[in-house]
DNA sequence: TAGAGATCTGGACGTGAAAT
DNA sequence: ATTTCACGTCCAGATCTCTA
């Protein structure tokens, strides 16, 4: 193995040198530079990442919180570590991805261990209980949602209560007077998860103030439990905001069997990343779930806080409702 | 030759394996 | 059982270079 020890030895300088070289946090000569860059090029030397960590008291890695529930849709969470892992490696870091459900254990686990240098923590629920240990934690963290209490924390997310009023405005603004919100598992709104509940809220305020009359329906991502949705809507329903990816292919195949047309007898409008909108027969209304936006920005706001700059604070970005073939005039 | 600025070096850090 | 060593970075301090 080549050490930076082998580099500075074949340039005639220290070890110091060879790392300034490397980071370029020093003015080094021209010369200097170039004997070493020219030695590190020959021996294909590179850093060891442990010794860095060591030397450094920087992992370079971020930890991503993000665990893996029966009741959540996975390729939805997968757009978020992906979208995280790329923007980390701009900023020259890795992710360590943590999927199981360790609670605040886990981020302590990660944090005394020096595992990662920061943590963003996803699946944040309103009474979030971790909180408390985030707050305590000596290193920095991005949640991707926003808990009720945010006091010293730093949030990013979609804003889900102006999403929740927009999908309803949009149906409302195209005559539709009774409407249902199919959202996600009962489980998810059980646990309080952040996301869910504030869309619906959102949902909700916009119905009361609109005088349209709006059900919710929690449902399970299986066909069997979506059935048991349609099944359960309220009579003369024209609209159905669906807050739940898992159930999209599903819906639609059951409004297709049972002879609803779709937007013609009843409009769907989904809430879902805009590619998997568009894969359906009949391009989906959507509000988009940035998760490429979300997961880099949540990156930013964690490499910034390293870097001793940013206070606490609640980024929401604004939703964006893209009309496709599956919403029209109510009947 | 003194002083200032530029450039470079030594040692500590944590942990486990190897040497004593 | 105890000591030494490896690994890379960064701070404090040493050394070099240039200018007046």
């Amino acid at each position: 193995m080549v050490t930076i020890a082998d580099v500075a030895r074949a340039a005639g300088v220290s070890p110091s040198t060879v790392s300034y070289v490397l980071s370029g946090k020093r003015a080094i000569s021209d010369a200097t530079r170039l004997r070493v860059q020219r030695s590190i090029r020959r021996l294909g030397y590179r850093p060891n990442a442990g010794a860095r960590a060591l030397a450094g008291k920087r992992t370079n890695v971020l930890a991503l919180v993000a665990p893996l529930r029966a009741d959540q849709n996975v390729p939805v969470v997968m757009r978020f570590v992906g979208a995280t892992a790329a923007r980390a490696r701009d900023h020259d870091h890795d992710v360590l991805l943590l999927t199981a459900d360790e609670g605040a254990e886990g981020l302590h686990r990660v944090a005394a261990s020096a595992l990662a240098d920061a943590l963003i923590v996803m699946d944040v629920e309103a009474g979030e209980p971790r909180v408390p240990v985030l707050r305590s934690l000596e290193r920095p963290s991005v949640l991707i949602g926003v808990p009720d209490d945010v006091r010293d924390l730093t949030c990013v997310d979609l804003d889900f209560v102006a999403a929740g009023a927009d999908c309803l405005a949009h149906l409302a603004d195209l005559g539709h007077r009774r409407v249902a919100l199919i959202g996600p598992s009962p489980a998810v709104y059980r646990r309080g998860t952040s996301y869910a509940g504030r869309f619906r809220r959102g949902f909700e305020q916009a119905a009361a103030r609109r005088g349209v009359r709006a059900a919710v329906l929690a449902c399970p991502p299986t066909y069997e439990g979506l059935r048991a949705c349609l099944d359960g809507l309220p009579a003369g329903v024209t609209g159905l905001v669906v807050h739940n990816e898992a159930v999209l292919g599903p819906l639609l195949s059951e409004l297709e069997r049972r002879g609803a047309r779709v937007p013609g007898d009843v409009s769907v409008l989904a809430v879902c990343p805009p590619d998997l909108a568009e894969a359906h027969a009949v391009p989906l209304t959507s509000v988009d779930i940035p998760a490429d936006e979300l997961g880099a920005l949540a990156v930013d706001l964690a490499v910034r806080q390293l870097d001793g700059l940013g206070a606490p604070e609640v980024r929401l970005l604004p939703p964006r409702l893209t009309a496709r073939g599956s919403t029209g005039p109510a009947t």
